[in-house]
DNA sequence: GTCTATACTGAGATAGAC
DNA sequence: GTCTATCTCAGTATAGAC
C-alpha cells in the first residue's frame, strides 16, 4: 500500500504538532517523520502555516457538519422554544469527543492551535457557520443576559474547551472523550448562573 | 535617571511578550527595544526561557502573597467551616485584577505563558504554595465531589482564567480587571453544579 | 506535475576580547 | 559587565532533475 507524499506529510505533522505544539515543531522534524524532502512541504502546502491549516481542514469539516446536524435536530425538538443549553453544548462537544476516540491527536492539534493564539484565524476560516449558529442558539437560551456578560461568558467557555483539548492525554487515559460529559455540566452551570452582584 | 541594563531588558521583554506572545518575540526584538547588546541577555539571564522566568518572578511574588493573605483572612472569617467558593475565587483573582489595573502587560504575559503550554513549569516554580492552599480550600468546599470530577473542574477553571488573561485587552477597554467579578460568578456556578448524569 | 539539492535570512546560543 | 564574531538550526525560496 503506497501512501502519497501529501498524506505522509499531513500524518507526520498531525502527530508531531499534537505531541509538541505547533511552534515547537520544525518542518525538518516533520519531513524526517514523513520520510520526504523539505521542499515537498512547500510544493504541496506553500508554508508551515498552510500545512497547519490543511491538517485541520482534513478532519474538522465532518466534525462541524455533525455539530450543525445535531443542533438542527435539537432545534426541531424544541419546536421554536430556546434549545436547552445542555443540548447546545452536547451538540458542540459530542462530535469532537467521538473523533477523539479514534483520532486523539487531531483533537490535541485543535487545542494547541487555540492555545497558541491562532483561535481567530481558525475560527474565521473553518467555523463561521458553526460559530454563528451556536452563539445564536446560546443567546436565545439566555435572552435576559446583558451583551457584556454574554460576551464574557463566551470567552470563558472557549477557555474551558480549548484548555481541555490541549491538556487531555491519550485516549487510553480517558482523554477528551471522557471529559465531554463533565464539560457539558460545568459549562451549563457556569453559563446559567444568574447575572448580577455578589453579597 | 539611569536605568540598569537588566531592568531595561525586563521592561522591553514584558512589553513585547504581552503584545506578541513568547514564542513570537525574538531576543533581537527585545534588545532593540531595550537598546542593549544581544549577549547582555545571556549574560544577565542565561537564556530566553530564564528571561521569561525573571519577567514573571519580578511581579508574581507580591500577587501571590496578597492571594495567600486574602485566603487566610477568609478562612479566619469562616471559623473552621469551608470557605464559600466565591470567596476562594475572589482571593485568587482580585490581586491579579488589581495588578492588571496598573500593569496590564504583566497579566497578559501570564496568560501567554499558560496558553503557550508552560503552565506546569510556571506553576511548580512560582505557585507551589498558592496551588496547594487554593486547591485544598476548594476541595473542602466540595467534600462530596468525586476526585475525578474535582480534577476535571480544576482543569476547566484553569482554562477560564488563562484564556481570560491572554485575551483581555488593555486596561482602557476594561481588560482583565473588568472581567474578575464575572469570572468569579461563572467559576462559582460551574464549580458548584451538582455532579452526576443528565437527563 | 512531483520532487531533490541547495542557498538565503533570521533565530538562540556561546567564546573570548576588552 | 559589555560587545564582536561566530555557531547551529529554524523557515523559506528557487533552480532544475525526472
Amino acid at each position: 500500500m503506497i501512501v502519497p507524499t501529501k498524506q505522509k506529510i499531513l500524518d507526520a505533522a498531525e502527530r508531531l504538532i499534537a505531541e509538541q505544539g505547533y511552534a515547537a515543531t520544525s518542518l525538518r522534524q516533520i519531513i524526517a517523520g514523513a520520510g520526504v524532502n523539505l521542499a515537498a512541504v512547500h510544493y504541496h502546502f506553500g508554508s508551515k502555516d498552510e500545512l497547519l491549516s490543511s491538517v485541520i481542514e482534513r478532519k474538522v469539516g465532518p466534525v462541524n457538519e455533525k455539530r450543525l446536524a445535531l443542533l438542527t435536530e435539537y432545534e426541531a425538538e424544541a419546536k421554536g422554544a430556546p434549545v436547552p443549553v445542555e443540548k447546545i453544548f452536547d451538540a458542540f462537544l459530542t462530535p469532537m469527543g467521538k473523533v477523539a476516540g479514534t483520532h486523539p491527536q487531531f483533537v490535541r492539534v485543535m487545542g494547541r492551535v487555540v492555545a497558541e493564539g491562532m483561535l481567530r484565524t481558525v475560527l474565521e476560516k473553518n467555523f463561521p457557520e458553526v460559530q454563528a449558529r451556536f452563539f445564536g442558539a446560546l443567546r436565545r437560551s439566555a435572552p435576559k443576559m446583558s451583551d457584556e456578560e454574554f460576551e464574557a461568558r463566551i470567552q470563558f467557555m472557549i477557555g474551558v474547551v480549548s484548555h481541555t483539548m490541549t491538556m487531555c492525554g491519550p485516549a487510553s487515559e480517558g482523554g477528551f472523550e471522557a471529559r465531554v460529559e463533565r464539560m457539558i455540566r460545568f459549562l451549563s452551570g457556569g453559563f446559567l448562573t444568574p447575572e448580577g452582584g455578589r453579597k
